[in-house]
DNA sequence: CTACTCTACAACCGGGTACTTGTGCTAATG
DNA sequence: CATTAGCACAAGTACCCGGTTGTAGAGTAG
């Protein structure tokens, strides 16, 4: 029950959750906390000092992706570690770099013709 | 070479292409305009009936989704046929739909126990 | 040439969001 | 108990973006 194909047309309730699903990954600042957390978990000031945010950037930005279900969230001690929960939006950026990777070849072989 | 895995860790300016491909993907209306157009090209407006908008919001969004290189765009006399230009957005979809209904299926399991 | 159709562009407005600043809460330490 | 560290929440601000309105250009018909 891997995935089944997407259903066509797509029904509108299921439209929303992907568009919102999409633009939960349309920020950069989750996108590298995301990056970051494929090394393993991370504590909030680990990526705070990782990524030269401020920690309360960071909490919020990790507050959604955990929202979306994308990253767990443990406390331990006085901190919070925070790891990847749904790997399959590792699968998700490497489709979308291998897609921008082509576009940007496509674009630069225009320019060189 | 169909898609090298992405680099890790990515590098900035492709954090911004990745973030800007998914921010394309994260409205409605352009989800429902892709997935109208994988039953074949369209004018646009045969989309805007389609999809009930209104023919500059419709124009608008298909100009988006053509600048990101995900549609291409041909004159037919005074019409203008929009049509996929990158198939591997319905890839996408498909594993983000998946992903969205594991989600809901948790999330609607922790309600039931 | 005139009128109509189809589409794209520009200006505007309202809502949403990212980032900062300030603050409160919890846990560990002495 | 007092202090410090770590994190999340709330308010404020600036900005971006989606949708509407208005308009201009290209193509076709009469």
């Amino acid at each position: 029950m891997a995935t089944p194909p997407a259903p066509h047309p797509l029904p509108e309730p299921l439209i929303d959750l992907v568009a919102q699903r999409f633009r939960v990954l349309g920020e950069p600042m989750r996108i590298r906390l995301l990056d970051h957390l494929r090394d393993g978990e991370a504590t909030v000031g680990e990526l705070q000092t990782a990524l030269h945010a401020s920690q309360q950037n960071v909490s919020k930005h990790l507050g959604i992706l955990h929202g979306a279900g994308l990253v767990s969230r443990t406390k331990r001690g006085t901190s919070v570690v925070y790891a990847i929960d749904d790997p399959t939006v590792f699968e998700l950026c490497d489709q979308v770099c291998g897609g921008v990777r082509q576009r940007v070849a496509d674009l630069d072989a225009l320019l060189q013709a």
